[in-house]
DNA sequence: GAAATTGTTCGAAAATAATCGAACAATAAA
DNA sequence: TTTATTGTTCGATTATTTTCGAACAATTTC
């Protein structure tokens, strides 16, 4: 029998642009650690594994699902990159769908700090 | 003993502009029904017993507690008119603390339809 | 005052979401 | 080709949210 094909991990399924909700998107980035990442994906895309969360204690697993729902929610792609991955702000396909929204979180959203790559 | 006075039911409280959060906002919008009673809100305060959810079938427990979470994320206000109560939109203060993105959400949000009060 | 109207709170049940460790997959490095 | 690195998925557990009905409170209407 065929056996499921979850999927080859590999390439990972992202909503079209046309797909985005705008209610989806909203409580993707309801969530502190979620914006925070996002904040950090402003300045360009970055690899998973530079991908600093405030809370270090955070599993590897946990923080594998905050991207799942940031990118089920059409907010970011996660691409592989060499034997890790590359995430990055979809903001085009954002700003298309919802003007100005991304622009109005990001600027009232508390400073991120950690912006400084000492 | 003094019995812990919960509320008098009739003023309900409401968090001070300054103490607005952000996430907790996006969260209080991240439901369609929530953002459905905030699309009719945009017009003007409205009795809460004007205010029609999209599905009639639900309890007035749940849908005092929508008004609730909107409430508590500062989105609305929520006052004692008569025998009923009156909802309003905090747009100045949510302009004010996390400006442009009211308008943002609103603009690209699902058109709310029953706003033709035939 | 008694009855009707409107909406909140409480407590319980059901549905969602977050979190973790272990197992697995993919690539790179040795 | 073996080992190390990186990150996803699975299954289980816990925490949070949603939903409901019943009880209660406030106000108006009778």
């Amino acid at each position: 029998m065929s056996e499921d094909i979850p999927f080859p991990v590999g390439e990972l399924p992202h909503p079209a642009r046309a797909d985005l909700v705008l209610a989806q998107v909203l409580f993707a980035l309801s969530d502190p650690a979620r914006l925070a990442i996002v904040a950090q994906l402003v300045a360009g895309p970055v690899d998973m594994a530079r991908c600093q969360l405030q809370d270090p204690s955070i599993a590897k697993s946990t923080k594998s699902h905050l991207m799942r729902v940031l990118r089920e929610a059409g907010v970011i792609r996660n691409d592989p990159k060499g034997r890790g991955r590359t995430l990055s702000l979809r903001r085009d396909d954002l700003d298309s769908r919802f003007p100005g929204l991304l622009d109005a979180i990001l600027s009232s959203a508390p400073p991120n700090d950690s912006t400084d790559l000492t």
